[in-house]
DNA sequence: GCTCAGGGCATTTTT
DNA sequence: TGCCCTGAGC
């Protein structure tokens, strides 16, 4: 017996132990699921089976690096860095970059972020003749997605008359053509988008059999994370895989599937049984997170589903205090009351703020509370939104480097053919690209083959400027081969003068697109130097393939410390804080009311959402809702989510809804009733009734003018921060040194770009917020 | 090739 | 409302 056996209660250590064979570990929230997993490579490496041997697959490279870490504690570094342990998608990016040449790609193809794609697809229908508007690239990719997802290629799309009656009654007949094409120009350009490394891997194993059996044979133990979020073409990979030693170990919780709008099957954990004959289930029923009435309140809500694996799950933590609820007339009163009981509750328990998490169910939905934290002066940081590497000088940047690897890559060269300005401009990229696809080949051979440009009818000034631009890239090249990854971008983003660009740029959004690179270029020198230290391969070309399957949530920086978390229910799977405040309860965002055209299966996932939401809480729960809502400019009348009501009373205090004062302002029955458009009016019970009167009068004035003006006053004049750049009526464009005083009187001082400071009671002010 | 006004449009998201 | 796209106009 290892020592660690004993930090295990009964069920863990059986999962741990239990190493031949199929298993399938129903792993409740909060019941030690990466302990388990952790101590169970740990205990297959003591017993003698090699890292190499043990395949480790996680949906994201934060769930791989925690356990990774992990191991390396138990099992000593060195073994852990031989484990095939890391993201469906990083391991068979890894494994089709050593078998590319079987499925006729190049070892150094490109992937695809979502943006490649979609921008791509554009491309693709525009040039089948069809009608962006009704073909919408984000739909038109989400199909494509789902039909890779299931293994469906171009040829079985096309001869199914299934998917083609779906397609024609979305009034998108000619999708199957779009996904024919996609893929053509993929391939073409040494690109696979992120489901191909799924389908790719899967026709790569179905068509060779030699190359299946020779990962069978390696990996001898197969571990699966979050088995309920994995989709058919995850849910194949792994089966084949494990055919031959069938040791296979899937860990999930079917409680906790909310990905079924990505093709996650919940059928799959449910199924296990049936795919795996003489397997073994074990139950992690324990809630070592919560308290028991979180534990028994998330239950009482799931119990009513009925697509799922019995299981009973406890605590035997304190009873903890009751849920609470909030009540708010509007979605501003809610982000007031929310705050408030942040602050009072940090000062009173002494949490700190980092102990707090805002959950909500769409990103749009962070916009009051940041409001209302900056108004407290709360810090938070806020997931979601756009993401680091999805920022237009990080992809610019990333596109060079990306055709300093791969010159195919069509997407990577028309953002930077003309990025920074060389006159290279849409008219002549039409031509070019036409060109290319009349010949069937990428845009790079058409610029390297000049007698071809001149087919492409250009006129010898605009030859001259591609001339030079190739030059540009083929120098890169050789930059890249003797350098590396650091110098090379170092070299690349001075010598395109991008880096120039940004620094001569002094605006707010300047300064921080400039940092912003610097941020990226610090990220690629860590790399290196990594690197080096582990005697893995530095270059340009190792770094674009650790990168394009990154996301910013992996890197976790020491100035987010001590911060209110703001995410939605979504990116909080996994996670765990003191204190959770599900916020926005209302029907229309977690709907839980049959009668309307909700499948029944999709009601389920909307229980399981809000399951994962409050099971994050380790303490607290509070849920909060508001009767009126403002959502595209009209005013919404909302009814608290059902959810609420399912809660046994015994596991809430309503004393957040009880208030009298708050009552008394509820809506009049004539006011109750949803209406198509609602005139706005300020409408919060924190404003003074002088307040309002401006902001009636600012509002009818700004309707007449234009509603992209967005000029502020009163009480709104707090939206106005310090830093931001404005633009002022009469005196033009300025930038906001200094906040001070509250609604009404907020004073801000403001240096003007003529020169002149000037402090301005924004009662007063008419200012503009640019950009 | 850039800027600006107007139209259309609004889940959840990892890789 | 606010974002993104597009087309007009310079």
């Amino acid at each position: 017996m290892f020592d660690y056996l004993q930090e295990l209660n009964e069920a863990q250590r059986e999962a741990v132990l239990r190493t031949e064979g199929p298993a399938l570990v129903i792993a409740g929230a909060g019941s030690g699921k990466t302990r388990v997993l952790t101590y169970r490579i740990a205990n297959l490496l003591k017993q003698g089976a090699k890292p190499s041997s043990i395949l480790s697959l996680t949906f994201t490279n934060k769930a791989a690096k925690e356990m990774k870490e992990r191991i390396a504690k138990v099992a000593g570094e060195q073994t852990a860095r031989y484990l095939w342990m890391g993201t469906f998608h990083s391991i068979f990016a890894r494994i089709l970059r050593y078998e590319s040449e079987t499925i006729g790609y190049p070892s150094n193809f490109t992937i695809y972020d979502s943006a490649d794609s979609k921008s791509l697809i554009k491309t693709v229908i525009k040039s089948l003749e069809l009608d962006v508007k009704i073909y919408k690239p984000g739909t038109v990719l989400s199909r494509i997605s789902m039909a890779k997802n299931n293994l469906i290629t171009p040829n079985i799309y096309t001869n199914s008359a299934e998917i083609r009656k779906v397609d024609k009654s979305i009034r998108m007949p000619a999708i199957a053509e779009i996904y024919k094409e996609y893929t053509k120009r993929c391939f073409l350009s040494g690109a696979m988008d992120f489901d191909d490394l799924l389908l790719k891997t899967n026709m790569l194993f179905r068509d060779h059999p030699d190359v299946l059996q020779r990962y069978q044979e390696r990996f001898a133990y197969v571990m699966v994370d979050e088995y309920q979020d994995t989709n058919y073409s995850q849910y194949l990979i792994v089966k084949k895989l494990a055919a031959a030693h069938k040791n296979i170990c899937v860990v999930g919780d079917d409680a906790q599937s909310i990905y079924s709008f990505r093709g996650a099957r919940i059928e799959n954990i449910l199924n296990f049984k049936s795919d795996y004959p003489g397997h073994k289930t074990f139950k992690l029923e324990q809630n070592y997170r919560s308290t028991q009435t979180i534990v028994n309140a998330a239950n009482s809500i799931i119990v009513q589903n009925k697509k799922q694996i019995p299981k009973n799950t406890f605590s035997e933590n304190d009873l903890g205090n009751p849920i609470k609820v909030i009540s708010a007339i509007t979605d501003n009163e809610e982000g007031f009351l929310v705050v408030q009981e942040i602050v009072q509750t940090q000062l009173r328990d002494h949490y700190k703020f980092e102990d707090y998490a805002i959950l909500y169910r769409t990103n749009a939905q962070s916009r009051i509370f940041e409001e209302s934290l900056r108004k407290r002066n709360v810090p938070y940081k806020i997931y979601g939104g756009l993401s680091f590497y999805a920022r237009k000088e990080i992809k610019d940047l990333l596109s060079y480097c990306r055709m300093t690897i791969n010159p195919a890559d069509n997407e990577a060269l028309k953002r930077v053919i003309n990025y920074p300005a060389r006159g290279i401009g849409a008219t002549t990229l039409t031509k070019l690209e036409t060109a290319a696809v009349n010949q069937e080949t990428t845009i790079w051979k058409i610029i390297t083959d000049l007698p071809t440009i001149n087919h492409a009818s250009l006129n010898k000034g605009t030859a001259a400027k591609i001339l030079n631009f190739v030059g540009i890239i083929q120098r890169f090249h050789k930059l890249a081969d003797e350098n590396d990854a650091f110098d090379t971008v170092k070299a690349i983003a001075e010598q395109t003068g991008i880096l120039k660009e940004l620094y001569t740029d002094k605006s707010p959004e300047g300064l921080s697109r400039h940092d912003n690179i610097q941020e990226l270029l610090n990220g690629i020198q860590e790399f290196s130097i990594n690197a080096k230290e582990l005697g893995e391969p530095e270059k340009l070309e190792n770094y674009l393939e650790d990168v394009a399957l990154l996301t910013d949530q992996d890197n976790d920086k020491d100035e987010d410390k001590n911060k209110v978390t703001l995410m939605t229910v979504h990116s909080a799977k996994g996670l765990e804080f003191k204190n959770v405040f599900v916020v926005g309860m209302e029907e229309n965002l977690f709907p839980s009311n049959q009668s309307g055209d909700k499948k029944p299966e999709a009601l389920e996932e909307e229980r399981r959402l809000f399951y994962v939401a409050i099971t994050r809480a380790e303490q607290n729960v509070c849920l909060s809702f508001a009767n009126q809502r403002y959502k595209w400019g009209n005013l919404d009348f909302c009814n608290p989510s059902r959810f609420l009501e399912e809660l046994d009373e015994k596991y809430i205090d309503s004393s957040g809804m009880q208030n009298s004062s708050r009552k008394a302002q509820t809506l009049s029955p004539n006011e109750q009733k949803p209406q198509g458009f609602a005139s706005r009016k300020a409408p919060t019970s924190l404003k003074s009734p002088q307040t309002q009167n401006i902001l009636n009068k600012k509002l009818v004035s700004l309707k007449e003018t234009s509603r992209r003006q967005n000029t502020f006053e009163g009480d709104d004049a707090s939206k106005i921060q310090a830093g931001m750049v404005v633009e002022h009526q009469r005196f033009g464009q300025g930038k906001v040194l200094q906040i001070e005083g509250t609604a009404p009187n907020i004073k801000a001082t403001v240096f003007f770009k003529s020169g002149q400071q000037k402090q301005l009671l924004l009662k007063y002010a008419k200012l503009k917020i640019k950009g």
